[in-house]
RNA sequence: UGGGGCGUCGUCAAGUGGUAAGACACCAGGUUUUGAUCCUGGCAUUCGCAGGUUCGAAUCCUGCCGCCCCAACCA
């Protein structure tokens, strides 16, 4: 679009799911003249979480990646719970999430007084009115799922009249649920929301950016609909729950004056994002944050994106999750374990390893005196991450290694400190452990230790090898910090399923200990946002609130991933693969009413096999395409079965009473098939024409080139050759391989041209593949 | 219950009549001064179930089963 330079489009990859297959073959029919254009439109109610993020960067990859853009929108119609706290929030969400809107900032309350005048339109020319109800009245009027609504008695009043009372709604006088605008749509429609659905309210509510101006508000279904149309919106794209509003989403578009929209746009709908072990509705996050649960909507725990972001998580590793999720029709539930992974692979190479104790057990090492300083150097950067840098680490007499590095009594595939064993400390030295202190409560308080000198570096001169590595701090030189480990919020994947959700809150979300830091880290914490990774324990990052140069706070954003965990607490993995029940109850199918019965008995006399004659009389229009075939000399199993297994469908949605060919010509395709003179993929293809365009058969099968070869001596070859082409799948299927049966058939067929006769294909395969 | 959707590996998810993609998880080996990373290999004879059509069906037809959404003056 000319006025907007704004996006780059370029640099975006092109998505692959079904949205992008709408648009790709919109902009290939030239629909909305090839343009783009999709909006992300926030309630702005409440803070962005996870979910938003997907259909953020689901609307925004997908404007960009076809050369289109993808608006900002507050959908700021209810100005009851609306506020520019969470417009602000919003933006900045968005932004930190790496998308721009350039330009494209809208609110619908900017096109309140167009609604307005559309709305008069619609009242002018008969299609709305003033419904003086109450609340009540119009819900028991709407009727219920299986039973139609009644009329409002205000439904038919005057043109005049309604102007003068909506016009009387705007001005403010009267009171909030006096009378409300409705549209005249179907009382009796099957969709609910098509039952005289509100287009406006009263509500005598200061609007936050509009002011007292307004004492009306349009509606969702209105307001919505209207302002992808008025912002040029051409791709709609919103939840599965909205798809029962698609309905009146196309009737206000349809229905409103054409002259005031830029684009008729269509709405699209996807599944919204779930994830195990959490919660995403906004009413449950509200209550998380006003009972004390978490410290705030910005808590790390939560899974808002100011959670998120204060973590330490980074933008780049919620879009990859995204990524992964993928976009689909299907409600699902996501592993949590995959925003972890993502939140991991982003770090990978983003994080400098440094050494943390995050719960320290003091060691001393008897040979090393007081006062001796020996600096190590170590690197940031592990050997397959391809970036260079390192620091000195300072090695002292006092140490602290991390308390569960030590095992008076070792288990099994032990590979850390014990009593008389030897490790290394990373980048250091090794030790041996000689004696192991205890405080009088039996707690040990500290080990006592030897380094070999000539290990430096952590390599021994002797080629001896060690059990394990482990991470270190010297306690002389090192600094204090706190360490805040945060874990799922809820202790149970669907929370709230069996109680109320706040039972199921995972008692340890938050374990707080004091730890030690190597300084170098210690003076490089907080700056420029920071990340590393503790090597063994996790990634981490200073908290942006709570930490100082004076006072460090360090949040772990994820943990690394670990194949040990002390048995006793080895966490039981999930339910091993509970194979779902194979068999499952059959329905009954339903009994014919007796007039079908004969109906269906007498088109089996005429031939049908029962199933076919059964489903033949379940449509009016289907039974004489059978009788008027049969009548026109057709085999009655062909006939039955082209009407019934591939008729239908190949009219699409032309009614079967309004095709242009005749019974008689589709006689003529059933002894075409009958004949082997085409195969039936064949048959296929000259039905879709037929239905199209009528004709014969037989020429059509001229003009199509659909003549199915059948003599052998003629595929032979051309079969050999296709075999002779693919040895290596030869050999594949000889050895076992059979699903490249398939495989052989289609290439077989290709070679043919398509007219090659499959079944005497599927012959000759046999002959020659053995 | 009427209507609208959706059922493909433990979890997501491609596939629309011709070899059941890919990712995460998991398992097994290898590398490793992080029990991490990385590398290699394995992981759906079968697509909710049952019939039918077809040389050939996850894909077409019929019936059934299961789950989600709709009866706010919320969005």
């Amino acid at each position: 679009m000319s006025d907007s330079p704004s996006l780059p489009s370029t640099a975006v990859a092109k998505p692959t799911h079904f949205l992008a297959d709408i648009v790709a073959s919109d902009q290939a029919a030239g629909r909305y003249e090839g343009q783009v254009v999709t909006r992300f439109p926030p309630e702005p109610n409440g803070y962005l979480h996870i979910g938003h993020a997907k259909a953020i960067c689901t609307s925004f990859i997908l404007g960009q990646s076809f050369g289109g853009r993808c608006h900002l929108r507050f959908d700021d119609t209810n100005p009851e719970t609306e506020s520019d706290e969470f417009v602000r929030s919003i933006q900045g969400d968005v932004r930190w999430l790496g998308f721009d809107w350039g330009e494209h900032l809208y609110f619908a309350s900017d096109f309140f007084e167009t609604m307005f005048e559309l709305a008069i339109d619609l009242i002018e020319r008969g299609l709305a009115y003033v419904d003086s109800q109450s609340g009540e009245e119009i819900r028991s009027n709407r009727g219920t799922v299986t039973q139609a609504g009644t009329h409002s008695p205000f439904r038919d009043r005057s043109v005049a009249e309604n102007l003068e009372l909506f016009h009387k709604m705007r001005a403010g006088d009267f009171a909030n649920g006096a009378h409300v605008l409705r549209a005249k749509g179907d009382m009796a429609a099957a969709n609910m929301k098509l039952r005289d659905p509100l287009l406006y309210r009263i509500r005598n509510t200061p609007h936050h950016r509009q002011g007292a101006k307004w004492c009306i508000y349009p509606m969702y279904d209105f307001a919505h609909p209207l302002e992808d149309a008025l912002e040029g919106v051409t791709h709609s794209i919103c939840t599965l729950e909205f798809e029962n509003n698609r309905d009146i989403y196309d009737w206000v578009i349809d229905n409103v004056d054409q002259s005031r929209l830029k684009t008729q746009p269509k709405q699209y709908e996807f599944a919204r994002l779930n994830i195990g072990y959490t919660v995403m509705s906004k009413r449950m996050l509200r209550q998380l944050v006003e009972k004390g649960h978490v410290a705030g909507w910005d808590d790390p725990r939560m899974p808002t994106i100011a959670g998120m972001r204060r973590r330490g998580i980074r933008p780049q590793a919620v879009r990859h999750f995204v990524e992964r999720v993928g976009l689909a029709k299907a409600n699902s539930q996501v592993d949590a374990e995959l925003l972890d992974g993502s939140i991991r692979d982003d770090l990978n190479f983003e994080a400098p390893r440094v050494m943390c104790v995050t719960d320290p057990l003091s060691v001393e090492i008897r040979n090393l005196p007081e006062g001796q300083v020996e600096w190590l150097d170590a690197s940031y950067w592990p050997h397959d991450v391809p970036k260079t840098g390192s620091r000195q680490v300072p090695f002292t007499r006092n140490l602290a290694i991390e308390r569960e590095d030590f095992a008076e009594v070792p288990p099994k595939k032990w590979r850390r400190l014990s009593p008389g064993a030897e490790v290394r400390l990373r980048y250091g030295f090794f030790i041996r452990c000689e004696e192991v202190i205890k405080g009088p409560d039996g707690k040990i308080e500290k080990l006592i230790c030897s380094y070999d000198p000539k290990t430096r570096g952590g390599d021994s001169a002797d080629g001896r090898k060690v059990q394990g590595t482990l991470h270190w701090v010297s306690a002389d030189k090192g600094v204090p910090c706190e360490l805040r480990v945060y874990d799922r919020l809820f202790r149970v994947e669907n929370p709230g399923a069996d109680r109320d959700f706040l039972e199921d809150l995972n008692p340890e979300n938050l374990r707080v200990t004091h730890g030690i830091i190597e300084p170098a880290a210690a003076s490089s914490a907080g700056l420029e946002e920071q990340r590393f990774q503790f090597e063994r324990q996790g990634y981490y990052w200073a908290d942006p609130v709570d930490s100082s140069k004076d006072a460090l706070v360090f949040n772990r954003i994820v943990g690394l991933k670990s194949s040990w965990s002390k048995p006793a607490l080895k966490t039981p993995a999930k339910p091993k693969a509970q194979s779902k029940p194979k068999k499952q109850k059959v329905g009954k199918r339903p009994e014919l009413s007796p007039e079908l019965a004969a109906a269906a008995a007498a088109l089996q006399a005429l031939g049908a096999p029962k199933a076919d004659a059964e489903i033949l009389v379940s449509e009016a229009t289907l039974a004489p395409w059978f009788t008027g075939a049969v009548a026109a000399g057709a085999t009655p199993k062909t006939a039955s079965s082209l009407v019934v297994n591939e008729l239908r469908r190949a009219a699409g949605d032309t009614p079967l009473d309004a095709l242009v060919c005749t019974p008689e010509q589709l006689a003529e395709l059933c002894g075409l098939l009958d004949a082997g003179k085409i195969s039936s993929k064949g048959g296929k293809a000259i039905l879709a024409v037929l239905v199209e365009k009528g004709g014969s058969a037989s020429a059509l099968m001229a003009e199509l080139g659909l003549e199915q070869i059948s003599d052998p001596a003629v595929l032979r070859p051309m079969v050999e050759k296709v075999l002779a082409d693919n040895q290596a799948n030869v050999d594949a299927y000889r050895g076992g391989q059979k699903g490249l049966r398939g495989f052989f058939v289609g290439q077989a067929i290709r070679a043919t041209g398509g007219k090659g006769d499959p079944k005497v294909l599927q012959a000759l395969l046999t002959e020659l593949l053995g």
